[in-house]
DNA sequence: ACAAATTGAATTGCACACAATATAATTGCT
DNA sequence: AGCAATTATATTGTGTGCAATTCAATTTGT
C-alpha cells in the first residue's frame, strides 16, 4: 500500500473522530434536554441568551457560527415553544431582536444541573478537558484560516 | 454567580467546541469533495468501501455509527451517482449488500490527495494529532458507556 | 438627494441525523 | 411444522446545517 492509500485509511481517524464524537455528545445531551423541551442546538441558543438576554439573529449567529438559514426556523420553534420573542428593532428594521420570555428565563433553573451531568459523562479530568479544548481551538483556527467564513 | 450558573457558561466550551470543530472540518472538506461529487458523509462511506468492497448496510452502519435512516437515502444517492450498487443478498434477503462500481473504485485515485490536504489544513503536528485523537476516543468511550447504542 | 452597493433576515432546496414505526425475512422454541 | 421473537432494512416525521437566492432597509459615493 502506497502513501496515498495509507492516507485514505489513517484519514478516517481524526476527522471522523471529531464527527463521531460530536454526534455521541449530542446523543448524551438528548435525554437531559428532552426534559426541558429543547434540542441541543436550541439549548446552545438558550445558553447564549441566558448570558445576554437581548441579541439580534446576527449576533447569535456569530457566537454559534450558524447562519440565518439554520437560526431562523430554530428561533421560530423556540418562539412557538414560548421561550422567546422575535421583533424587528425600531432603530434598524433589518435586524430582528430576540428576547427571552419569562418561561425562557425560568428554564435556566431547570437546566442548571445539565452541565455537571454532561461533564461527568465525558469522563475527562480537568487537565485533559483543557487540553482537548486547546487542541480543538487550534484545529478551528487553522481550518478557518484556510476556509474563512 | 453561583456554581450552577458558572456551569451554564463553562458548559458552552468543550461540547460546543467539538460541535463547532466538526462543522468547521466539514466546511474544509466541502470544496475538495465537491470536485469528486461527494458530501462528507458520502466520502466516509466511500472510505469504508475502498477498504473492503462488499459490505452490508449494517456493517457500514457499525463502522460509521450511523443508522439505516441515514444510510438508506445516502446510499441511494451514491447509487444514483453511479458509484455503487445495492442488492439483496441471496443467502439472507434481509441484508442489502453494497458493492462499488468501476466508477466508485476509480474515484479512489481522485481522492488520493484529499487526506494530505486536510491534514495540512488542520494545522496540527504529529503528537498533537495523536493526543487529540486519544482524547476524543476517551470522550466517546465514556459517553457511550452512559448512553449505549 | 439619490442610485448603487451593502447589510440582515428569511426563504428555498438539498442532504444529513435520528427516533419511531413498518415490513419482510430468518431464527428459535416447542 | 408452526408461531413468536428477532433481525435487517426501509420509511416517516422532525430538526438541523448550509449554499444560494430574495427582499427590504440602510449606507455610501457622487
Amino acid at each position: 500500500m502506497n502513501l496515498a492509500e495509507q492516507g485514505l485509511l489513517l484519514e478516517q481517524q481524526l476527522c471522523f473522530d471529531v464527527y463521531a464524537a460530536s454526534r455521541a455528545i449530542n446523543k448524551a445531551y438528548r435525554p437531559l434536554l428532552e426534559a426541558l423541551g429543547l434540542t441541543y442546538p436550541q439549548y446552545l441558543v438558550m445558553l447564549v441568551l441566558w448570558q445576554h438576554e437581548a441579541q439580534t439573529v446576527k449576533q447569535l449567529g456569530e457566537q454559534l457560527q450558524l447562519d440565518s438559514g439554520t437560526l431562523s426556523p430554530l428561533l421560530k420553534r423556540l418562539e412557538s415553544a414560548g421561550f422567546l420573542q422575535r421583533q424587528r428593532r425600531a432603530s434598524d428594521e433589518r435586524e430582528v431582536e430576540i428576547q427571552l420570555t419569562e418561561a425562557g428565563r425560568a428554564l435556566r433553573q431547570q437546566a442548571s444541573n445539565v452541565p455537571a451531568s454532561i461533564f461527568q459523562a465525558l469522563g475527562l479530568n480537568a487537565s485533559d478537558y483543557l487540553e482537548l479544548k486547546r487542541l480543538l481551538h487550534q484545529v478551528m483556527a487553522s481550518v478557518e484560516a484556510n476556509s474563512p467564513d
